[in-house]
DNA sequence: GACTTTAGTGACGCAATGTTACTAATTCGC
DNA sequence: GCGAATTAGTAACATTGCGTCACTAAAGTC
């Protein structure tokens, strides 16, 4: 039926303008907020994603901590690629390839350099528009992942209050939780440990912190969950 | 405290060798496969997945679906992006940087060329370091994604019975699942629908066969899942 | 000291899931 | 034919998970 060639012409690489793109992200007034830089005078937006080129034999996620670190003065927590953008759409070095990196900061660290700023991913200024569709990536990349990796602990510090990691959950997720729900979930997850430190912050009754600290669950996983497709 | 200078170096982007590499992947022999392409003499290793360079102009998932077709002799019934691969590892065309997708395609089809060779994912013959890599990735990101987005589904012909499925489930999850379990939840995930053919496959009862088609699920999702980590 | 605010827990009921055991429809061996 | 074997599909029960409401606890505020 179907007529085919052997493959004769070996493959070849080919060149292409490369840029890292980081999307540095952190809880910022109850929102996830991105780390913007201002544009160099003369670009059409005004504002865009901290990137370069990756440095001759620099990995991309060496890549990813250098560019996190000249922008927000911080090691991100945690760095998750995002993949590949190569549309059609215009990025500020004109890169034809962009590899796109998320970088996760606690709440509360990384004061924003003079010519950056934090924006609520949900309200973005004017920049690129390649840079548009890796930050909304970003956003949609990393509420799927919130589950499966430690995500919103990595938004935290090392210590944190069950509020806290709550309120990060309902950011991420866009969506109200259950409190006793919550807590009944991570107590059976075995992911916390509890310190014997309190926090009070300012009214209200004194919360535990809690030290993000997972343990081997035993296996027993549970059946196929058909109601996670996103499609 | 932090002091750092204004950023005064504009960036720019730097020129690599691009390579899109493929794994093309389906169900055989009660295994997930992926197809391999015997390496050009000369190499160092036998084996390698099919890649070539993008060309001018042409997206990754473009150039993924013409690789693919080139490899099988079929379009994908999923493409999926696995990220960008630059790690000092060797590639077969010395490319700096890999794009690595997944091109899934139904039980049964694509008929493998003559310098084409179908393995087991966790049997694979000697190929280059990125081209292991990337594949032992594809396995764990196709696995993980099982119950977000269709790959189970795309591993399948248009219809199919739910025997077929659950196997299709279980050969990704690397472990057994309770029948009824299995279709108690897919009946109320309303992804399926019958069709009024019935299969016989050698002895025992006929199967019914099913299509696969998502209809819309009320709202109301669930609570946060602590149980899903993967780290 | 009463009121407000935030933290944390107990308990009830419904829904989802694991498990066992069953029925149904076909082929194979004799 | 006819029973055994094989695969498909379902019923029913026990257990667990989860949404919800209601409560207690410990701080600040007036």
């Amino acid at each position: 039926m179907r007529e085919r060639l052997p493959s004769i012409s070996k493959p070849t690489a080919r060149r292409v303008a490369l840029a890292v793109d980081v999307v540095v992200l952190s809880p910022r007034a109850d929102a996830l907020a991105v780390l913007l830089l201002r544009a160099p005078a003369g670009a059409r937006e005004r504002w865009m994603l901290p990137w370069d080129a990756p440095r001759p034999a620099e990995g991309m996620d060496d890549a990813g901590v250098r560019i996190t670190e000249a922008a927000a003065g911080e090691r991100p927590a945690l760095l998750e690629q995002l993949g590949a953008f190569s549309d059609g759409k215009r990025h500020p070095g004109d890169a034809d390839l962009s590899v796109a990196l998320a970088a996760l900061l606690p709440l509360g660290s990384g004061t924003a350099a003079a010519d950056s700023e934090w924006f609520a991913v949900t309200a973005l200024p004017p920049m690129p528009p390649r840079h548009r569709a890796i930050v909304e990536r970003a956003a949609v990349v990393v509420r799927q992942r919130v589950d499966q990796s430690p995500v919103a602990f990595r938004l935290l510090p090392p210590t944190f209050t069950l509020s806290e990691l709550q309120s990060v959950y309902e950011l991420l997720l866009g969506r109200a939780l259950h409190k006793a729900s919550f807590r009944r979930a991570l107590q059976a997850s075995y992911l916390v440990d509890p310190t014997d430190e309190w926090r009070s912050e300012g009214r209200g009754r004194p919360a535990q912190l809690f030290r993000f600290a997972p343990r081997k669950r035993r296996g027993a996983r549970r059946g196929v969950r058909f109601d996670l497709f996103t499609e």
